[in-house]
DNA sequence: ATTTGAGTTCAGTACGTACTAAACTGATTG
DNA sequence: CAATCAGTTTAGTACGTACTGAACTCAAAT
């Protein structure tokens, strides 16, 4: 199997993976990058200079990118032995972290909606509108614990 | 209750639920504007003209922002009799497709992770993360039709 | 036929922001 | 101490794009 190919289509692939991701999180795609690298770099852990190398990044843009993505709770960092700097991996569960704000994020609408109410509380004919929308979204909420709680139980 | 305190207020509504809809679909601000505009207004259908006078926007803005939601399916347009232009009004169950949407997007990333382990097919090992990722959305793929599914049925 | 008004198009502006390069910091190694 | 290297900071650039204003199109009204 053509190594140099495999490369290139894994540093494609990678690309997707970026423009999902920093889409999906209103994140900066060096971001994605970084994490879709992460996802299939050999070996996991890598450090920042090997990772701008591979994604063609500079070094400062990973420094930021990796200070987000760790406060974001998606990558961490290990040292190791007789080495001077630190190295980076995906935390094991990113993803589902990722899935899991994201849903959040939609129950967390219900906020919203329910202010709109409040201050259209004496006229609920206007507020038809908004009341339809919070129904599902306050549904939203509730269903969403219990579905990853399914997750877990499926997955083990 | 005082008249012009409360268009404030709405009008400051509507700009949270612009932001929400706006970043959560990666549309432009207005487009959410229009939309949380639509969602309070009254009378419930509005002309492009009243519509903007209420946002603050121009009319060539809102003549773009208007194609776009249309496009999306959030917003459709009525006549009336003796009318000239024509009126928007949301489509009755716009949040629901927004959510539908976004927990449909959530799982299409399946594709992109079976590719993943499609290019790593003789390298098991180092699938390993790619491989979880892929059976969490998997099944977020299976899971999401029929939890709006029970949603149709709770709602009814 | 002229006017009116709804709606589109387009050029131009303003603005945010992703990214780089290079200078800098500060800890570690020899 | 001198040298090295990981990592941060910052100034600057490039780029996309949201939005406006004004010119335009075209159907309806008078």
């Amino acid at each position: 199997m053509d190594e140099q190919r495999r490369d290139e289509e894994l540093l494609a692939w990678v690309e997707r993976v970026a423009a999902f991701f920093a889409k999906n999180n209103g994140l900066p795609l060096i971001t994605g990058r970084v994490l879709g690298w992460l996802m299939v770099c050999d070996p996991p852990e890598q450090t920042a200079a090997q990772i701008a190398a591979a994604i063609g990044a500079s070094k400062g843009s990973l420094s930021t990118a990796v200070r987000v993505l760790e406060a974001g709770g998606f990558v961490r960092t290990v040292t190791r032995p007789a080495e001077r700097g630190v190295r980076l991996r995906v935390v094991d569960d990113v993803w589902e972290r990722v899935a899991r704000r994201k849903l959040e994020a939609l129950g967390q609408f219900s906020g919203i909606t329910a202010d709109g109410l409040e201050i259209l509380r004496d006229d609920p004919a206007r507020a038809g509108r908004v009341r339809d929308a919070h129904r599902l979204f306050a549904w939203l909420e509730r269903e969403i614990p219990p579905l990853f709680q399914r997750w877990e139980e499926d997955s083990s």
